[in-house]
DNA sequence: GGCAAACTGTCAAATATTTTACAATCTGTT
DNA sequence: AACAGATTGTAAAATATTTGACAGTTTGCC
């Protein structure tokens, strides 16, 4: 597991939890659990990708993020008990780890496992209110260029190199504007030379260029 | 303090918390700390009300929330040792229990505490998640109908009533649009009966009302 | 009571975004 | 190699939102 959350935690806690899990599959497309649902697990994604994303009472879908292997994901109803608050649909052909709401719970009572957990907890938030401030204060333009730089990164610790595979309506679902819309910023970034694209991916070319536009207005 | 989240911690853990406190004050207009600053305390807001906000290189305001009596704030800097994630200013004449950092990291070796400050910000993220929702699948409408049945939650439970203490200029700002558009949607609220406008203040005349309008789109 | 500052209501012009529409390109499959 | 389906590029019309401007109202302070 090259996932830094899980590497931190004290190898008892580790092997408690390896030694709880289950192993699943899912083909793509496949759901892993819908919004509204009750806690089924804590989960780590072993193989291909999980779309988080809701659906809102006209149809329109909203993607929170698409999760990349090594991620663990799923504990926000297992702390409260409260229903899930996303649909999850495997994107390709999914491996997962499961461990059951029960383990998770009695491993909170582990001091170590829960102050990890709080830890976890405050990464999610701090992205939270990133997302948050740039749909209220940022153009479209330094939106793209962030979300870009974020999934760059993501794209990067994963496979080494700034390709990220998403399509353009994916990614335009992401940042709540349409794909037209989108297609016109990712156009100016790549006639800037600051990208290049291609079917269903984006490459990043130059950090800095897109950097530079981050904290426009 | 009227707070479910303090009620809800064993006793020994309020009784270590409110020893180790000091009390502060601040005027109108005072900061209790700023965006980037390194992490000074974990607060309680006996009196008053405190603006959560982030200003944008071009001196744009982003208002996240406005804090009011019993909110416990400020736990993911000291979490996470990173800096301040936003503003706090007093809005007026504000009085505080500060719980200093090296004591928040000692309540955190108490597993009671760590769940209990886990489960706080679990609640934070469903918030987020719902802001952010928002801000990406529904209309304007909708999202003003939405932000003022929370706010009127919150302003219920603390005062009883349904007055919403905040001028439009400010929710507008939560709500990352222009005053004047809000301005537009509140008239409708108002002309159907569901809401009534005055200085400085918005109460909620039917619930139910704005209900209606909260899914649409 | 009078004044200044803050807040609200409203409008029209300027911008920005979505929607609708369609052609072109790419990918995997047969 | 041909095809269907998915994806991308682009443009114009329709909508939505912001900006700038100004008058009227409310509040706190002198």
């Amino acid at each position: 597991m090259a996932d830094p959350w899980f590497a931190g935690l004290p190898l008892k806690d580790r092997k408690t939890m390896l030694a709880a899990t289950e192993h699943l599959r899912l083909r793509p497309g496949e759901m892993l659990f819908r919004q509204g649902d009750q806690p089924s697990g804590f989960y780590a994604l072993l193989r291909g990708t999980v779309k988080m994303s809701t659906l809102s009472e006209n149809g329109r879908e909203a993607i929170l993020i698409i999760l990349d292997v090594a991620a663990w994901f799923g504990e926000i109803s297992l702390i409260d008990g409260l229903p899930r608050t996303h649909d999850a649909t495997a994107l390709d052909e999914v491996e997962l780890l499961v461990l059951p709401p029960d383990m998770f719970t009695q491993l909170m009572s582990r001091n170590s496992f829960a102050v990890a957990i709080a830890g976890m907890l405050a990464t999610r938030i701090r992205r939270l209110y990133g997302i948050v401030e740039d749909a209220s204060l940022r153009s479209v333009r330094a939106r793209v260029a962030r979300r870009l730089q974020l999934l760059a990164e993501v794209a990067s610790q994963r496979s080494g190199n700034a390709i990220i595979p998403v399509t353009q309506e994916a990614l335009a679902m992401m940042l709540g504007i349409s794909r037209q819309t989108l297609s016109r910023e990712l156009q100016f970034f790549s006639q800037s030379g600051f990208i290049s694209l291609a079917y269903g991916k984006i490459e990043i070319i130059s950090q800095n260029g897109l950097f530079t536009f981050c904290d426009k207005e």
